[in-house]
DNA sequence: AGCACGCCGACT
DNA sequence: GTCGGCGTGCTC
């Protein structure tokens, strides 16, 4: 068009929470070395850099003056298309930038900031003379290796190096390090292998004499041969270290010592750093009769439907017909995504589908180190259906895997569909991961299945309103048969005293009962920390934390008070603040204080506990789980992360210390919540050929929510709570928004969203609620209020959404607002 | 988000 | 006189 002929010009997504991209200029003769979903790096204001992606491509000169795109980084694009529509799905529904989007789905290792290492380029010659700055900064990395440019600009005491920089980039005399290939060295593991000279028969010979006393390294050196054929083939082949060290008597002595001798060479190999199990793969179980049927099902509604809902009880063995699902993917050529809740990522499930699928299978979450991440980012985006290495073609992950760079999914699976993890909640994008697949199956073409014994309201709505596809499987496989369910009444229990600690009579049976028949026992408490409050016992006085609005909880196991919202902990006092007194007391009981009962009645069990607390230590999950499983403990007690995919064969009894917690939170979800909990919970209860014990301790245990849990209804507890959702405007009938304002002055918070709600008002009536304080109504000495908005479902989301965002910047443009920070959940949790 | 610019108070 | 507090505005 009217561009200077020879000047292109590229709209640039930078991660940052700006609103649109950012357009940089390129010459015409780059041309070939820019496209679509490439990462380069551009300066953005004076001084910063950033790894961006390009958008678009377009020779439309915008009305500002344009910088220039610095560096392209990639000889291909890092994602496709398809992943650049999800971005802007997600930043469009979740009211984001699709910088935030660019943000959460890149691992780290593919967006460098600005701290980004410059590097010498060591071969470089001069063709004219440089500037002194230049020189100086030159021989400085030539010394240093790198820097960065902050670095830089402080050594080199200028205002700013950038300039220079720049130049001597443009000269070619140092480039912008590209983390990427600097941050995934490669994994090596030692290998051994004969020394070739004893290919030699003399040689070895003369080598067999002089180990004639050395009987293990003589051993050693037999068994090698063996292994390797050494004698046989041309080649010299080599085995890992470790598997010798594991399936053989030898030590790592007996090692050394025929290395020392140079008899052995030791080496460090690359390894494909990715954990591949070995290739004998087990056989797909065949399914049962009922399984069939549902699988048959599944392929039926899929034909029909993009979303299938698949409504299975616990233990019906839905895992079994994902598997003959993905099986029938990964041979037609398609990738497949299996989302799970973050928590059940590092337990059984994965090491089931490793067994199956092997290296097609790969696990990816965000606790991976970000060389892995990338490796399994790689592999993904150069997947290539006719490919015979189709490593990775499996991808089972936490939320984040919805990002990677695919480009032939068949099939995603989204498990345990109803579980609130799926939705980000701290740094924007607010994404629900459940609806976001659906979202990138459409995208894919692909279909989409939720799986789950308790599924969330709004899918069964939707699957129940023929928008999914519903399948459902009712039969529990291996003759487990549901548990039996019984309510002891604690309000019962403390007319008679008949309390121990926290348990109830019959939860204490139940517990000494199975110790004996040496089957295992699982405890809930939905509260960690030893103790949720302290309390003076002379003035009543409450120690609260200094930051936010909630009292601090008392952790035994590390003797201090902790705030369960920001973190701070102080040292357990020993006396009132207020009035001096000694007499402070625990209030109430979580998870710590149950393990410490237990340890006291039942001395002879073995005791752990699975929360945060615990589950933070070094392989503190995979630990405990694995030695729950193993048998070796005989009680766990825990949090919700015990509900969560996991599977035990020999636990009889479970035991929930306090329903009340469940059925009493002040949230419109909260029955539907406690039935899942419990429900899933109760779910680990059971063995083969026995029937599994559930007690649930309550003041309630008439409680309606209750009766259906017992009977396992959950279509009946669906159906009676549903109308209220319709009377009250709520989920699924309605759509919320949440907005949440902070700010460090209280009176501030509660004028701009008084503000803010008043502007909404204008146009959304009384969709509007609020703005009220949340539970919480301090945290990290921000005051929060929240004002929550209802839509009709027929209401187009980008219309109101463009609204609301222009009363945002309204508000905040207002006097004394500027500093108040809005955030936007759509549909929260 | 960062960062610079600018306008006010309390310091060597 | 200046250092530094943070309120304000801008970034292709």
């Amino acid at each position: 068009m009217e561009a200077a002929s020879n000047i292109l010009f590229a709209d640039i997504i930078l991660p940052l929470p700006l609103n649109g991209t950012f357009t940089y200029h390129f010459l015409k003769e780059d041309e070939k070395s820019i496209s679509i979903g490439k990462r380069v790096i551009v300066q953005f204001g004076k001084r910063k850099l950033y790894t961006g992606i390009v958008q678009t491509i377009h020779t439309n000169k915008p009305e500002y003056d344009t910088k220039p795109i610095e560096t392209v980084l990639d000889e291909s694009p890092i994602i496709h298309e398809i992943q650049l529509k999800l971005w802007d799905w997600l930043a469009d529904y979740y009211s984001a930038t699709v910088g935030e989007v660019m943000k959460a789905a890149l691992p780290s290792g593919l967006k460098l900031e600005s701290q980004s290492n410059i590097t010498a380029n060591l071969n470089w010659e001069a063709s004219a003379k440089l500037s002194d700055i230049e020189e100086t900064l030159l021989s400085f990395l030539k010394t240093e290796n790198s820097a960065t440019i902050s670095k830089l600009n402080s050594v080199s005491k200028r205002r700013n190096i950038y300039p220079v920089v720049k130049s001597l980039i443009s000269k070619g005399a140092i480039s912008i390090e590209e983390k990427l290939s600097k941050k995934v060295k490669s994994k090596t593991k030692p290998y051994l292998s004969i020394h070739p000279k004893y290919k030699d028969g003399q040689l070895l010979e003369v080598l067999f004499s002089e180990l004639k006393r050395a009987n293990k390294q003589l051993e050693l050196l037999m068994y090698l041969i063996d292994e390797t054929n050494f004698l046989k083939q041309d080649e010299v082949s080599s085995l890992p270290k470790k598997k010798i060290i594991k399936s053989t008597k030898f030590t790592d002595a007996n090692i050394k010592a025929l290395v020392d001798k140079d008899v052995l060479i030791l080496e460090q190999r690359e390894v494909d750093r990715l954990d591949y199990q070995s290739n004998n793969l087990q056989e797909k179980k065949e399914l049962n009769h009922f399984q069939q049927i549902a699988f048959n099902e599944i392929h039926k509604k899929f034909l029909e439907k993009n979303t299938v809902l698949l409504h299975g009880v616990t233990a019906s063995g839905k895992t079994e017909i994902y598997i003959k699902l993905i099986d029938e993917q990964l041979k037609a050529g398609k990738q497949v995504l299996y989302l799970l809740p973050e928590i059940a990522l590092t337990t059984q499930i994965i090491s089931r589908l490793k067994k199956v699928f092997g290296e097609q299978a790969m696990v990816y979450h965000s606790r991976f180190s970000d060389a892995e991440r990338i490796e399994i980012w790689n592999k993904v985006l150069h997947f290539n259906k006719d490919d015979s290495d189709n490593k990775c073609q499996l991808i089972v992950g936490a939320r984040s895997s919805l990002f990677l760079p695919f480009s032939n999914l068949g099939l995603i699976i989204v498990d345990e569909e109803h579980e609130t993890s799926y939705k980000q909640f701290d740094p924007a994008p607010r994404y629900n991961a459940r609806d976001a697949a659906i979202v990138l199956g459409h995208l894919h073409a692909a279909n989409t299945l939720l799986g789950t014994a308790t599924p969330s309201f709004e899918s069964y709505f939707n699957a129940k309103n023929g928008k999914y596809g519903m399948v459902e499987l009712k039969t529990r496989h291996h003759e487990i048969e549901l548990p039996e369910i019984t309510f002891a009444s604690l309000t019962d229990a403390y007319k008679r005293k008949s309390m121990l600690a926290n348990f109830t009579p019959i939860l204490y049976e139940a517990v000494e009962n199975a110790l004996q028949n040496n089957e295992q026992v699982i405890l809930f408490q939905n509260r960690r920390g030893f103790s949720p409050f302290i309390q003076c016992k002379n003035c009543g006085w409450i120690p609260k934390c200094k930051h936010c609005d909630v009292s601090l909880t008392y952790h035994k196991f590390a003797n201090n008070l902790q705030c369960h919202y920001c973190g701070y902990s102080q040292q357990m006092p020993n006396h009132c603040d207020e009035c001096n007194s000694t007499d402070v007391q625990t209030k109430g009981f979580g998870t710590e204080k149950i393990e410490d009962d237990l340890k006291l009645f039942f001395p002879d069990a073995k005791v752990e506990r699975l929360d945060m607390d615990a589950a933070k230590r070094k392989h503190g999950f995979e630990g405990i789980i694995e030695r729950f499983s193993e048998g070796e403990t005989q009680i766990l007690v825990g949090t919700q992360m015990i509900t969560k995919g996991l599977d035990f064969e020999n636990v009889s009894v479970v035991g929930i210390l306090n329903a009340d917690n469940l059925l009493n939170f002040p949230d419109f979800r909260s029955y539907e919540r406690a039935y899942q909990l419990i429900a899933q919970v109760s779910g680990r209860a059971g063995r083969k050929h026995k029937q599994g014990k559930v007690i649930i301790q309550t003041t309630q245990p008439e409680h309606i929510v209750l009766s259906f849990v017992k009977n396992n209804d959950y279509e009946t507890l669906f159906n009676s709570l549903i109308g209220e959702r319709k009377l009250f405007k709520y989920p699924p009938y309605f759509r919320l928004i949440n907005i949440t304002l902070k700010h460090k002055n209280r009176d501030r918070a509660i004028l701009a969203s008084k503000q803010l709600a008043s502007e909404l008002r204008k146009t959304f009536g009384n969709r509007v609620l609020g703005p009220e304080f949340p539970l919480i109504s301090r945290i990290q000495q921000y005051y929060h209020l929240t004002i929550r908005l209802k839509f009709e479902k027929n209401i187009a989301p980008t219309e109101a959404k463009s609204y609301l965002l222009n009363a945002i910047q309204k508000v905040k443009s207002m006097e004394q607002n500027t500093s108040i920070i809005v955030q936007i959940d759509v549909d929260p949790i």
